[in-house]
RNA sequence: GGGCAGGUACCAAAGUGGUUAAAUGGGGCGGGCUGUAAACCCGCUGCGGGAACGCUUCGGAGGUUCGAAUCCUUCCCUGCCCA
């Protein structure tokens, strides 16, 4: 562990976007190691979606610096924030979790964290904890150390109310709801992404509010999706989760743009940023080939998950799809009971595609092959009475292998 | 409580009695070119049907009409102004 305090501060500071106040965090960095009392980094969590994908690898990088240096780090679930939702203009009041969904939530997130932080200096905490029990008094109490206009400085509102779009009155108490969480937890610092900032910020004007020593807040940069341009999220379909088996995880990768591709080397991974940059003029000047790198990268992020060996087989699979356009070595197989049927039914059936117009749609298009073939009439029938089984590929990039039961 | 403006497909946004399964843009998907990159080109994008065609959609429920997203009634929701 490092004694000395600037050490301590640029090692946490690495990749950060901003840190408010800097001066605080090495005051109480110092007062943490004068005392030899670990510093409280509370970090929450949305409880519905446990489903932790490498935009969220990002805060919890950081959250390791913290506990590689000693410090306590408090993964808070935020259950019942949660039913409120972090405004995003569906203001929708969401039904309260039960006790064992979000029992069954936290252990989805306790198998998918531990692969970054470690599970023995990891607190798991819920916030229904302490604002389950807030009476009504403790509520208007905590709405009085904040006034509206400054709620409504926050981004999404201001933009909402600019634009004549609703904004409900539980949604302006979700800062302050999160900003007690800090206060409960008596929170030395609060990690999060830019766009938690504003919430953040609030922690500290009410920590002040209940005579605590305001915490240090910290942000971290959100990382783009699969399409470049989005912070990566599920409901956009963009993202590349921790879970995701090697193969698909190593495509994923390889599907993004160049310039997203120094962006996940910059956040996803322990390199120099020197090292990138000189990458990126190797690039320029044709000294290195872009898809190497991107292999490269791919391979780098998958062994962090699944270790050295199957990034390499994902690796060596990549290239032997694409590359020399072979089928993949393992493949999703479907089990039929007839030796002859139509393929459009076999389509919808196993759910390949929602309905038999789009099944339709994709064959006329030309995106559907059997075998080797491209299947040009719709009306095809399937016939596996002469062959045990037969590829079917949907699209550059899905491969399934039909065969009787 | 009063006045005004709105609620259209994944999103944005046209459409104000038939020619509208609903313009256009975005997104998504497929094809071509490639490095499963970018850019670019072509196509598709409610459900059923091989097709002809049929069916269900324009906040909800009723109604007028041969015919409604378009007119009427009512309810729900949103924004603005006044109180």
């Amino acid at each position: 562990m490092i004694k000395d305090v600037e050490q301590q501060f640029e090692y946490l500071k690495k990749g950060c976007v901003e840190i408010i106040q800097e001066e605080e965090l090495k005051t109480r960095i110092e007062r943490s190691l004068k005392e030899n009392k670990p510093l409280k980094v509370k970090t929450g969590f949305d409880p519905t979606a446990p489903d932790i994908h490498l935009g969220h690898t990002v805060l919890l990088r950081k959250m390791k610096h913290f506990q590689d240096l000693g410090h306590d780090v408090i993964f808070l679930i935020g259950d019942f924030t949660g039913l409120i939702g972090d405004p995003s203009g569906k203001s929708v009041t969401r039904p309260p979790m039960t006790q064992e969904q979000i029992q069954k939530n936290a252990e989805t997130y306790k198998s998918q964290i531990f692969k970054i932080l470690d599970p023995e200096k990891t607190i798991i905490d819920f916030n229904s904890r302490w604002l389950g029990k807030l009476t009504s008094f403790d509520i208007i109490n905590l709405t009085s150390k904040y006034t509206v206009a400054r709620i409504l400085e926050r981004d999404d509102f201001s933009n909402r109310l600019k634009n004549g779009l609703p904004i409900s009155v539980h949604e302006i108490l979700y800062p302050l709801m999160q900003a007690y969480d800090s206060v409960a937890l008596k929170a030395d610092v609060e990690l999060g992404g830019t766009d938690q900032k504003f919430n953040l910020l609030v922690g500290r004007e009410i920590q002040r509010g209940f005579n605590q020593e305001p915490q240090v807040v910290i942000t971290v940069p959100l990382l783009e999706g699969l399409d470049g341009v989005e912070k990566m999220s599920k409901s956009l379909n963009n993202y590349i989760g921790v879970t995701d088996p090697p193969n698909e995880m190593f495509g994923k990768i390889m599907s993004i743009t160049d310039p997203l591709m120094f962006r996940y080397y910059e956040l996803l991974t322990d390199l120099p940023l020197s090292k990138i940059e000189q990458w990126k003029k190797d690039i320029k000047e044709n000294k290195i080939n872009p898809r190497d790198l991107k292999s490269n990268l791919a391979e780098t992020i998958v062994r962090d998950f699944w270790g050295k060996e199957k990034a390499k087989e994902a690796n060596m699979e990549f290239k032997r799809i694409f590359k020399l356009k072979q089928t993949p070595s393992e493949l999703e197989e479907i089990k039929v009971s007839k030796p002859i049927f139509p393929l459009i039914d076999l389509l919808v059936d196993k759910n390949i595609f929602p309905s038999r117009g789009e099944a339709k749609r994709m064959i006329r298009q030309g995106g559907v092959y059997l075998g080797a073939e491209r299947v040009e009439d719709i009306g095809l029938k399937i016939d596996l009475s002469k062959q045990k089984h037969i590829i079917l590929k949907i699209g550059k990039r899905k491969f399934y292998k039909i065969a009787m039961k």
